[in-house]
DNA sequence: CATGAATGAGGTTTCATTCAT
DNA sequence: AATGAATGAAACCTCATTCAT
């Protein structure tokens, strides 16, 4: 039982301190507001966590973490449209549920340090780099042209979401609501997107 | 004369503080790191500026101001397709060419705080608005299906572009460069576009 | 048989909190390494003792304790020198014995505090006043000229010895071993040590 | 001017530490007890240092370093005792000029930590081997039985010296004043305090 | 007796900003 | 206009001690 309560006490940490990160962004919030938040004392945040930076990393990675759990690689025989519209069904699905993460993964986390930027960086060379396997593939079955920068293509796809999801995570009087997302999700066409940048 | 002169001392340490932001972020990047860079005493720096915040400010002034006085609304009659190509070129200019702000402006000030986190959504919900805008004009003459969700694509034109030129701007080993951007935004088509979020 | 489990329990803390202190110095040891090291819990300590400075006086006391138990009063009658000779043994029998404590004695207690401070001035002025008492009855008995300064050559006494516990102590590569001490010690000459500080 | 005046604040907040660190301890020594004894701003402090330690250090540095610099290597021709006589009055001389910092070296020194006591035991070794270095000279001329442990002679002279100005520095209802050891120090007798640990 | 999770006072250090020169 | 020494608020983090189990 103790166990669980331990872990009911670091998750209780790191929730309140998503809360925290996301509207105040890393630096403004100052530990004394994730006790205060989560009624905790000040050291008690110490026995679970090494320092502020590491609760943030572990947010982080639980977060990153998760989406590529949820995403499956692609399984070459089948068709690839249903597998992309799962795994991007998925992303919006964590996206949905996360939205303080979501926030801090797509402004607050962003040009935190030299650091972290770096593992931002791979996660995102990750994403781009599992979009743009898909995005070869298609291209050798000739359903792209060849003259497609499929990874300036990626880019765009990966980005166009990241921006949808901060404008949604912003929650600034609710301009977007996250549900045309999630049934562009469902239908969303690789075909019609491959037009984006068109040929060049 | 003098005002030249102090014209010219205000522009070397507004450029060397662009540098060091976008190379250290707002946070890491300390008053002192300004002075030994653009050689100026401590106190000079608050003869220009009210606080280093107001340093930030001004840079993200400059460019976000630059980026909307090269937008021309669209003129009703004329062509579409050529006014917005203009414009895209007119941005990804100012983007190549002011490699820091750029980085400032897509990493570094995002997430900084509450207060300018609102900035940053003015700048955005304006360009967002210009684009949508024109989808607009298109989805009234007809050009755009009527169930495209207009504001959910801009959003997308505006995050791909970001992410672009974010990645650009980091320098991580020359990964991306510029030019198949800029002749994208030459030749770039909005028909093709359109596709890109399908109809929902 | 309680209170037997109890002491043992008590000595184990204590003498894994002796080779620590010795090992790191006072404010250097936490009561965790003390806990780790008697594989005892944080709270049980706080059972036996007051607190972390309990745990230290307990160690010197009982070290100075056993110093001046072993030390027998000069009986008048009895010739000085092989008197003498048997509390330098002693003195020295304890030290070999506990080169733990000595380290600490000499060292780590050293400016720990200043209520510190006074038990330690207390324990070596108690010291210095046994030698002075021997030097005065030598010198009423006329072995030491009238112009010496006992108290002095007492002080220069302790001084010497502690300083040779102190270089065996640190163990800084076995400069120093004490087997020449030792043999010193049986063959102290006190009318040789008179000498020392000369007449003034 | 500048600097003159800067050298002075830099020796003011010195003075003042040195006198707090000899009354409390280091540990007990807090930054902010320095601050309000020199009467200057927390901030301040760390323009001239680099943390409390280096303090600490520039304190030690400064006392063994005068007390090098005062003490002379023995010249081969010259008789031996004055030289040592004039070191010793040398020795002597700066220890009663600075008793905060006797106090120091002698007391809240010791048993600092593992790094600092590494530095003190390069002090005191180098110290005992100026005054081996004479021993064994005077031991080679065959002014000194060869069956005496020189090294353990040293040790005895310089602890002896320590216990004395240690007593001193305590400062403890004045027991002992420094006249005495002047005194001796003036007319200290290598060939007598050889006799000390007698011969072996 | 024993535990160890929780506490919170108190320390060091940083750095944006001021102001006398 | 320019300087840079001085400031002090505010942050992070440690660790001796307590107390419910």
């Amino acid at each position: 039982m103790r166990s669980v309560k331990k872990e009911s006490r670091r998750e209780q940490i790191l929730s309140c301190a998503a809360r925290i990160f996301a509207k105040k962004g890393y630096h403004a919030t100052s530990i004394s507001d994730i006790c205060k938040r989560s009624d905790v004392a000040r050291g008690t945040i110490y026995l679970y966590f090494k320092n502020k930076r590491d609760i943030f990393d572990t947010l982080i990675k639980n977060f990153t973490g998760d989406i590529f759990r949820r995403i499956s690689v692609f399984t070459p025989g089948e068709a690839l449209q249903p597998q992309f519209n799962r795994n991007m069904c998925a992303v919006v699905d964590i996206i949905t549920q996360n939205k303080d993460l979501t926030k801090i993964m797509v402004s607050e986390a962003v040009g935190l340090d030299a650091e972290f930027d770096h593992q931002l960086i791979l996660f995102y060379a990750r994403l781009v780099e599992y979009v743009e396997g898909a995005l070869t593939m298609l291209q050798k079955n000739g359903d792209i042209s060849k003259h497609v920068n499929v990874r300036l293509l990626a880019y765009a796809l990966v980005g166009a979401i990241k921006e949808i999801a901060y404008q949604w995570a912003l929650d600034g009087g609710n301009v977007l609501d996250m549900d045309p997302l999630i049934k562009t999700a469902r239908q969303f066409n690789i075909q019609n997107f491959i037009a984006f940048t068109g040929e060049s």
